[in-house]
DNA sequence: GATTAGATTGCAAAGGTTTGCGAAACTGTT
DNA sequence: AACAGTTTCGCAAACCTTTGCAATCTAATC
């Protein structure tokens, strides 16, 4: 079936392209007999503009990139629900693609994301980013970059972060509210900035009660962490709480939990910061810190929108990361 | 800064444009010389081509849609990861966009999808579909259709589906193996088809010892599969086995039976369809009959594939579901 | 030296849309 | 009837790429 182009119409009307065009988009030069005339028939033919036409002529898509280790998980998925959501309720197309975590394919992401001339791009780096000339290309292309998550060190880049450090220090006053003594808490990697800001006010704020312990322990996988807490809750005096940095390690912190039958939260308390998915599903209800992917992924589109209408300079927002009460604190 | 075209390099190198565009596809035609110098200024130039352009001219777009209800979840993420993942390696554009399970924003995607001249699209229909009108369009402009996960009644559709009478009878087989005489089966939403076809198969397996008492429920949350959970493990006599239909109706029955401090599987088993995500958070793990939205990804990409090759029979493809094991069982 | 074959390159059209500018038609005034 | 002033519309270029066909050039053959 032939395709249905403004020539198309403006054949069958009689009239020329330039005026059907002019008509669809309401154009005051055009009468409203004619307008009529062309909306309807468009209609009737069920017309869709060329957006390659249209774009090409513009020289520009209304197309935004996400690049992301991985859709699947506790995070990124409502990031990017979020992100899409904002696209799409502001007429943006939304390319997504995962890295893996290699830096091989989240060059190849890059690349593709030039190809598809797209007019801005959201990015979580992939734990070892080799380095950030590839990302400059983009900055010299003035197209805007935004970092969430995992983000570049230094300033010159956009980013939206938790507020890791107002959420680990809320986290601690909690566990000094609670009068507890002897806490496990775990990290994850240390080469991320975000374990080092977490843990940095973490500590800072435990270290303000002398007589409390804050055994610190770091891990890369819910794996281990199910070891750390094994092996901290077979002592013969057990950590009076445990502080979970993010999802993963709540993870195999509850399953060691659950394994040794330890109460919660009579024998022990938990705390963790969260996305919020997770904490629910427990018995009892795991109270969190809420680091929202959700929240993240609109504060980033926020960022985008500005460096798109021409804020130029690199600007670091942050979200805020409420309590929410559970049962196991 | 000047955008580099194919006009721009001919220019700097006295070519004509069309030598340029056939030099950097190696086309034989262009001396082996003329070659070299094309490439490296345009590898010098960083030279991107249009893909509008190119689209506008070919007349077709190497983009795939896909709508879901939504992206987060612990299903719709791998499914989509899957996708992704092929439409990366095969050149596809992959356009992702959420319904929110509501008719008139699965109207608009499809309007969307149109607009960005899709060239197929992958569909999870939102739970209360007004209708298939709005697809059919897509037919009649031959841009194949894949539905999965909530697919259309009847022949004359492509579908990727859970082969769910073979995972439902394996689970019924699974428990009746294993003695269980009691059994508190729990299913989704009897309007749905993946819950006629799993509560169908189960019920018929179950049926086939007349002994074995089969309790079915129904339940459209989490929280409403936790409170029949509670009710029937507040009986004197209690189920000595919980078959959740999905990781929904998992999450509220083990709240229950945590909670209850039943112990698992010396008080009762626990079996589960499941997408495997869930199953391995909980102590002891859910031995669970696999459901994997990330194999179901791949084989509708492989459907999709199919069906832009030629292939016109519309076909409905399944994914096995292997059991997993735990220790629930 | 003329002819031919083969290698190499260029011309021009097409794909669909937008838009500045000019042209035509119409209105109403004198 | 001539004019100005509006209203309404069309021409043509530009966005960038691909490709059938024609054109040019080189070298070899008769």
């Amino acid at each position: 079936m032939e395709n249905i182009t403004l020539k198309r119409i403006s054949g069958a009307l009689g009239l020329s392209i330039s005026t059907v065009s002019r008509a669809l988009k309401n154009h005051p030069d055009i009468s409203e007999a004619t307008k009529k005339r062309v909306n309807e028939l468009a209609e009737f033919l069920d017309y869709q503009p060329n957006i390659n036409a249209i774009n090409l002529r513009a020289k520009k898509n209304r197309v935004l990139g996400l690049i992301v280790p991985t859709i699947s998980g506790f995070f990124y998925d409502f990031f990017i629900s979020a992100v899409e959501e904002e696209c799409r309720a502001n007429d943006y197309t939304l390319i997504i693609l995962q890295s893996g975590n290699d830096p091989v394919t989240e060059i190849n992401n890059l690349s593709i994301c030039r190809q598809n001339r797209i007019s801005g791009l959201f990015v979580c780096l992939s734990t070892n980013t080799s380095g950030m000339t590839a990302f400059d290309k983009f900055k010299e292309a003035d197209i805007p970059l935004v970092f969430f998550d995992k983000v570049p060190d230094g300033k010159g880049y956009n980013k939206v972060c938790i507020a890791d450090g107002e959420a680990a220090t809320l986290a601690a006053k909690l566990l000094l509210e609670k009068n507890k003594k002897n806490i496990l808490s775990i990290f994850g990697n240390t080469s991320l900035s975000i374990t080092r800001a977490r843990q940095q006010a973490f500590q800072l704020m435990i270290a303000s009660k002398k007589e409390v312990a804050n055994n610190i322990q770091h891990c890369n996988s819910s794996a281990e962490a199910k070891k750390i807490t094994d092996r901290y809750f077979s002592k013969k005096v057990c950590p009076d709480a445990v502080f979970c940095m993010s999802d993963e390690i709540l993870i195999g912190v509850m399953k060691s939990l659950n394994e040794l039958k330890i109460e919660i939260p009579a024998k022990t308390a938990v705390l963790a910061l969260s996305n919020g998915f997770l904490p629910k599903l427990y018995y009892p209800e795991i109270t969190y810190i809420e680091t929202s992917g959700y929240k993240l992924g609109k504060l980033a589109f926020i960022s985008m929108m500005n460096c798109i209408d021409g804020k130029t300079e690199p600007a670091e927002l942050f979200t805020s990361s409420p309590l929410v009460e559970g049962k196991s604190l």
